[in-house]
DNA sequence: CCATAAAAAGAAAATTTTTCTAAAAAAACA
DNA sequence: TGTTTTTTTAGAAAAATTTTCTTTTTATGG
């Protein structure tokens, strides 16, 4: 599999920027045509450099409004008891990102959810019914100080 | 401004998880033609429901293959402290992300890099220059389990 | 039941994506 | 260095999609 030279890395950059430049659009900035354009854009995708295409929606507008990290540790750290804390984890669609951590605690959460009752709701009657939960820490979100996808490439 | 129906609220759900959908897909998903979907599309933007469209990377095909949560606190916490802090921290690539919250910390930072090395460039020569800054816990990613964009609408 | 407004369908125009062939550039090798 | 081979790009044409426009349908309210 090959390297990426410049061009590559400045068509990523563009396409992390914003999915929907065209081709022509890109092409120009690059001072190209095309065809070049549009074959290295499948080629990135193909070598799987590009992993996919999303929208993002704003989450004040579509209601969810509060967002937490949840610090979890469990009281056991068997194999089994890790594994089935990550399969149990990925049914709750409020967890949208959830990582296995290196630290004071074991794993941490994204949740987003509509308002405090909501979240109530889901650490009561979902994540602590997850067997072999420990502690949890929730810290909440006052304020997102800076959000990008893009990585510095 | 208009509440969301069925239909808009499908048609957010797609695209949430692949902006290249075609509105002749979408359309055929929906059972209806092109026009509406379009034209819902082009309100849902400029409704600000849809914030943009984005490219996801391969963080490891890309070389960044260590991401941090860093939680930081600060010594003092006058309005001009914060606001230097949450000023100076946006210029920083490593920082992908970066939130006020509220518990034990004061900022909960996600940290992507190209390794170990880079990051302790980052905290020892980057972070760490900030004025004011207290105490630094840094939380390694061993493993990510579960990672989506997608709201639950 | 009719009048009005909003949404959807259908068709056409404009633009973009995709494919294909030829030319140019780069790489490999004597 | 010159020649061959391979890769990349340019340019044009075809296919598909986006965008616009007009007509029809559906919903709303008197």
């Amino acid at each position: 599999m090959e390297e990426l030279d410049d061009l590559d890395v400045t068509i990523l950059r563009l396409l992390q920027e914003n999915a929907h430049y065209t081709n022509k659009e890109i092409a120009a900035r690059l001072g190209m045509t095309i065809t070049p354009v549009y074959e290295r854009i499948k080629r990135l995708e193909n070598q799987g450099y590009i992993k996919k295409y999303i929208t993002l929606l704003d989450k004040e507008k579509i209601g969810k409004t509060l967002t937490s990290f949840c610090s979890v540790s469990l009281r056991h750290h068997t194999k089994d008891n890790v594994e089935q804390f990550e399969k149990e984890i990925q049914q709750f669609n409020e967890v949208q990102e959830c990582y296995h951590v290196a630290g004071a605690t074991d794993f941490l959460l994204k949740v987003t959810v509509k308002n405090m009752s909501e979240y109530h709701d889901f650490v009561r009657n979902k994540l602590s019914t997850i067997e072999n939960i420990g502690n949890l820490n929730s810290s909440f979100v006052l304020n997102e100080i800076k959000y990008t996808l893009a990585y510095d490439i």
